[in-house]
DNA sequence: CGTATGGATTGAACCTTGTCAATACAGTGT
DNA sequence: ACACTGTATTGACAAGGTTCAATCCATACG
């Protein structure tokens, strides 16, 4: 149907393509992405949706199928996110979700996920 | 280790804490949050969605920061998930975006994370 | 035929992440 | 002071993911 010289080698690429989501928008939902992916992290952020009072290290170890330096990691990267926060009571540290800013994570993700399809 | 006998205090402990997504929904929440979490898949994806016909992978490797066989790679991926789809005519693949399995994976993904904030 | 090209696959190197034993730290109570 | 306990951190290892050169496959064209 179309014939193909030697002058037109591009037979299908259309050359304007770029991505429209800047690097930064990438990088940001890419972060966001792999920090609500790992299944242990995102038990704990069921089990303190769940109880809206706080939760203590020990209550999440007993509810999780790995040990406690690795519950403490994990609970170190969702604080580092600010999804969630802790306050310290004597020995115990009760863990307790940010709602607000579970809801802006959530916001982002949808937001940006609209794009994609 | 020592038995906590019922005389022992528990000063923190809610002992009845269980995780509320079944091992399936978590399971699959977080296939589908790892799959979107890189930034080449998300570009991928963002660049099938805005071209609306079909885009062939000498398109895609000319907009990505990777060579060939890595965009294979995440066309693979993100194909055998169901996002995406490709037609070959001759010898080019064109691919292009599943819209009814984005959707749905944006329902899944809302739905769940709703649960968590 | 043979050659050229777009795309998929293989295999290995590289890197990141998850995990836990051991240890350190910070409170509590004796 | 000491011992004990809950939590955080360190350090090291295992496991899996990402990347690309090399290669293979399929199709088009002379």
């Amino acid at each position: 149907m179309i014939e193909l010289t030697e002058t037109t080698p591009q037979a299908c690429c259309t050359p304007g393509l770029e991505v429209r989501l800047g690097s930064a928008a990438i990088k940001r939902l890419s972060e966001d992405l792999v920090l609500l992916s790992h299944p242990i992290r995102i038990q704990i952020l069921d089990l303190l949706a769940q109880s809206d009072g706080h939760v203590c290290v020990c209550d999440l170890e007993g509810a999780l199928p790995v040990k406690q330096p690795t519950v403490s990691h994990h609970l170190k990267l969702l604080r580092e996110a600010g999804l969630i926060d802790c306050e310290r009571r004597g020995l115990w540290a009760y863990y307790f979700v940010k709602r607000e800013a579970m809801a802006a994570l959530r916001a982002r993700v949808s937001a940006q996920l609209a794009l994609l399809g």
